[in-house]
DNA sequence: CCCTAGAAAAATGTATTCATCGCGGTGAGG
DNA sequence: CCTCACCGCGATGAATACATTTTTCTAGGG
């Protein structure tokens, strides 16, 4: 059978899967069947099965002991430990990165990052805050992080802390509909983003550790007003309509 | 065909291919052909495929880019780092089960842990170390300091963090050939469990995280010795044969 | 009425075969 | 002599048939 264009069979078993995982449609607890996803994609069980796996290296499915998969569920304490988890990983990876150095270079580049971010920010003309290009300078603000000491082993173990969606850094942004908390919340984000690199430039690990953890925080606090609204709200949040409960 | 005994070809596949990891015969950045090892597994490449992708989990094997697995490569810093995030995540998990608090049970049958802990020590009769037994406590003071805090995310995240070999608590525990340094090594050691026991019972956090961090610092101090040693010594350490270099 | 043992159904585990992709060697042309 | 295209080999990707295990349903006995 041919693969069509680019993609194998496994890959768009994996891409159809984690959407489908993500979007609720499969729930939580749910036993995955190789037959009949099998059908449902028109695919072979051996795709299927490889695409499985991988979603389980991902920690969105679980083996199950008597074999096969089943989707993963998370509670709302799930959510909020593993943005705790990130805090933590995200500041060892800036306190280590001031305590050992960084070279200049790569101390630049994260430095214009950071005034990248800024300049997302309405100036003194008034023009709107660029919300977009916020949001995806901050991904590499805090991929550039993971990177700053130079360790593949804390590449590697912050990259899976923030794999799961609701613990990536870019999760929670603060919901433009509520215009003054937002703008105040993005304000206080790229004010610490400033100053951990402020703080990693002068190799203040502990000063750098605790603004990364204090920086997850907000994420949860964005998490604590979306639980705390209607149920309603946290199903438009991608991250969480596949929560249980 | 039939599966022998109670393990299934992947099981076997799976245990034999970490066991040639380990022991450094298939070295690091090795690629596993899937015929070849079918070939001598004496089994098909199914089971084979398998095998590789469950040790990819595992961290003992990744990914190449254009298909199929290659063996890991392990550097003397990918050791320290592995160490350092051990110390960080035993670490939030004293801190956090010292924060949310531990039921009386489970606080007691942690400490009772530390109690047996005590008596491998010789007393006053002056009977030898039962290092064995100490060992086998000290994986179980840590897999139960994992599970403080109550929280499946820190555990499992805590259980990736100690699943390398060199990573685990029981990697370097001190060398039985230097007996001076080796008691004295054991004996901080068990000081640090019992005053972390204390700390979390005492709901300090910080005391409690700083002392876990530091308990891992032995691990490097011991490793720091044995790389310091003769190469021949480094072989003879299990979950250092595979390394590089 | 419940519990258990056994058989049937359905799921995963395994082997085999074919298809497709990537890479390296080779030869012709510039 | 260098470059590029093509071919062939060897690898993984995928499909399918078969084996084994797990689960479930049912019938029988306590």
């Amino acid at each position: 059978m041919k693969t069509d264009g680019a993609n194998t069979h496994t890959r768009r078993a994996l891409s159809e899967l984690r959407k489908r995982i993500l979007s609720g449609e499969l729930p939580g607890g749910t036993r995955l069947l190789e037959v009949h996803l099998a059908e449902q994609l028109e695919v072979s069980r051996t795709p299927v099965r490889e695409a499985m796996s991988r979603l389980a290296e991902e920690g969105l499915l679980e083996r199950v002991s008597s074999g096969g998969f089943a989707v993963r569920s998370f509670t709302a304490a799930d959510v909020i430990d593993a943005i705790e988890l990130r805090g933590i990983l995200e500041g060892t990876a800036a306190r280590l990165a001031a305590e050992r150095g960084v070279p200049p270079e790569r101390m630049d580049a994260f430095f214009d990052i950071v005034a990248r971010l800024d300049s997302c920010f309405p100036g003194a003309a008034g023009e709107d805050l660029d919300f977009e290009r916020y949001s995806e300078l901050n991904a590499e603000f805090h991929d550039a992080l993971a990177r700053l000491p130079g360790s593949r082993m804390i590449c590697e173990e912050v990259g899976r802390a923030t794999s799961l969606p609701f613990a990536s850094p870019s999760a929670f942004l603060p919901d433009r509909a509520a215009p003054d908390a937002f703008h105040h919340s993005l304000q206080l984000a790229q004010e610490q983003h400033r100053r951990v690199a402020e703080a990693i430039h002068a190799r203040e690990g502990a000063r750098a550790e605790a603004l990364m953890r204090e920086h997850a925080r907000l994420a949860r606090q964005n998490l604590d007003y979306i639980l705390s609204q209607d149920r309603s709200l946290r199903h438009q949040v991608p991250a969480l309509s596949f929560l249980v409960g």
